[in-house]
DNA sequence: CAGGATCCCTCTAGATACTG
DNA sequence: CAGTATCTAGAGGGATCCTG
């Protein structure tokens, strides 16, 4: 039986933890476009975020809402918008997407030095 | 119709990249393993992670060694012995895998003083 | 404008059994 | 030991229509 520190275990479980909570097809998209974007309202961030419907979008706000990540705000016009952006805590994961974004584009790089080499 | 900047469109982009070659249930957790422990074989990464099967982990890993980041030796012993680990690029990953440790244990504790406020 | 409700379908992942 | 093959359930997600 192999022998797992309980470090390592707690690593694991943090690292899941993110894992959990980022999950879904559009989190990590709306919670990038709310960082760069600012605060948006229900139709931009559908208009932002290329290829997203009502029902997801409105599914992944709301598990993020509940998690602290965002905050939905209802504004007193005719009719209704509602605007959302990052929390302070939603915020935090900048560090996470950041790192994610920097790894990507320099794949991209990569892939395509690959292919024009062939 | 909104504008956004090319370099916002390739950062995006470059996110989902990201996303896509984690996808999937096990494949953060393998890497994380093979990071903490180095080289594993088969059964060993099995037992390090907690639930998966032999399907899942024979795909993601598969998928993960033809995205170049992880490498795959079998060994010359009599039964075949194959071992994983991760290659340079795949060490690349650390960064994120550390950020997503870092916050989630963070997550953690914040959750637990939540729960322990009522 | 900002969603909710419904229907439908694909794709992921688990269980199990088997093999070189 | 290190997988493959097969079957299956169910979640995740899309399209469409509807509403305060």
């Amino acid at each position: 039986m192999e022998m797992i520190s309980n470090a390592c275990l707690q690593r694991f479980k943090a690292i899941n933890d993110v894992k959990d909570i980022l999950s879904g097809k559009w989190k990590i998209m709306i919670i990038a476009s709310l960082s760069v974007f600012g605060e948006k309202r229900y139709t931009e961030l559908q208009r932002i975020i290329d290829g997203i419907g009502t029902k997801m979008l409105s599914k992944e706000l709301q598990e993020l809402e509940i998690n602290g990540l965002i905050k939905r705000t209802v504004m007193d016009t005719k009719p209704v918008t509602v605007k959302y952006e990052l929390t302070a805590y939603g915020s935090t994961l900048k560090p996470i997407i950041d790192e994610m974004a920097s790894w990507g584009s320099q794949h991209r790089v990569k892939v395509i030095q690959e292919i024009a080499e062939k």
